[in-house]
DNA sequence: GCCCATGCCTAAAGCCTTTAGGCAACCCTC
DNA sequence: GAGGGTTGCCTAAAGGCTTTAGGCATGGGC
């Protein structure tokens, strides 16, 4: 019989396929065998379990993601760059729903450390080098905007926006717009904390 | 033998009790049964499929959040509101996150419409009262509150940010505090959109 | 006190995961 | 080019979750 050529590589590939099909949650050793016309047991030798097919998509979307963010990053600064990159994750997660999902999969911290989720923070931070942000407020203004993203994103692809006006388009712009102002005028806000609670 | 009692309610309480235990997506019709020292089938006269369960505990999640948010806004306007309302989210989420995840379960829209994910967009509405937004920037507003808030929320669940520098506690109230002037400040800004892309 | 409805049970099929052990195809060496 | 070892996919099997069908007994109502 001819061997199927089974490699983690091509694992991970129609894993992520099937994700962007049917869904990350829906993911299945299982059905990758199906797909590779093979017995399930035989993807065992290249993958440890379920669990790890999955991390291994996720680890191939957010190394996807982070290409993608850097090539869009080249040559940009300032709001131009923020919207660049903002778009790379909206685009991103409407093109490859599932391996947007997989990219938000928990992985362990060992997993994490050596993701290109590192390349993510470090290429927001870089965007906002051009907002000149002194040093504890810059890494508030990165979990502002991966916040913004990742639950703009998210809820856009629950469906949250849809059908109901104005347009998704019309608001991630307006979000975007307001952002910039805000960072561009990140420091010259009420001196000091008169928060509550 | 005695009868257990199962309802529909108590499934979903103890289904909502398992979520916060062992995450969402293991929330299993199998071991909600176990609890209640029953066998598996004798469920389905109460609930229809493992969906309609967890559906059910999201419609519940929902419901818990909404009342929180709602006692947290009496009384509150302004910027006191917003930190108020978000923090019921963040809290929320810190107190039972496998609730909290099944908030974001993907209801079909008959169940959408039927939840309290209505009265949610409307207390932002509410909130934003305050801020004196005209309509069409009202709904991007709702939109960017919406994001900051889920968006936040759920990197900080997924362990974003913990261990490292500044705590999070620290973003979280820088957040809210660039939030409320740029909410102040909304319509002062540059008159249309100069966008590019 | 009887009777029916309701509630939980047994049984069973289907699908997914994971491990163990086996045979055959491929590659490398002689 | 043949032998031999390694690697790759297979069969077998156990265990878990889901879901449906059909049965018996409990418990409330008459």
């Amino acid at each position: 019989m001819v061997r199927a050529g089974l490699t983690p590589e091509r694992l991970t590939q129609a894993g992520a396929e099937l994700a962007d099909e049917v869904g990350f949650e829906e993911v299945t050793v299982s059905e990758v065998a199906r797909r590779f016309d093979v017995k399930v047991a035989s993807l065992y030798s290249h993958v440890k379990n379920s669990r790890d097919l999955k991390a291994r998509i996720a680890l191939l979307s957010l190394e996807e993601l982070a290409d993608r963010a850097a090539d869009a990053l080249a040559g940009r600064a300032g709001k131009d760059a923020l919207i660049a990159l903002a778009d790379v994750y909206r685009d991103y997660a409407r093109e490859h729903p599932g391996r947007y999902a997989a990219a938000q999969f928990r992985l362990t911290p060992a997993e994490a450390a050596a993701s290109a989720g590192i390349r993510h923070s470090q290429m927001t931070r870089a965007l906002l080098r051009g907002y000149d942000l002194p040093e504890p407020d810059q890494t508030h203004a990165v979990r502002l905007l991966g916040s913004v993203f990742h639950g703009y994103v998210d809820l856009e692809l629950a469906g949250g926006f849809s059908h109901s006006a104005p347009d998704s388009q019309e608001s991630w712009s307006r979000i975007l717009d307001a952002l910039d102002t805000l960072l561009r005028n990140w420091s010259a806000e009420p001196p000091e904390g008169d928060r509550e609670k």
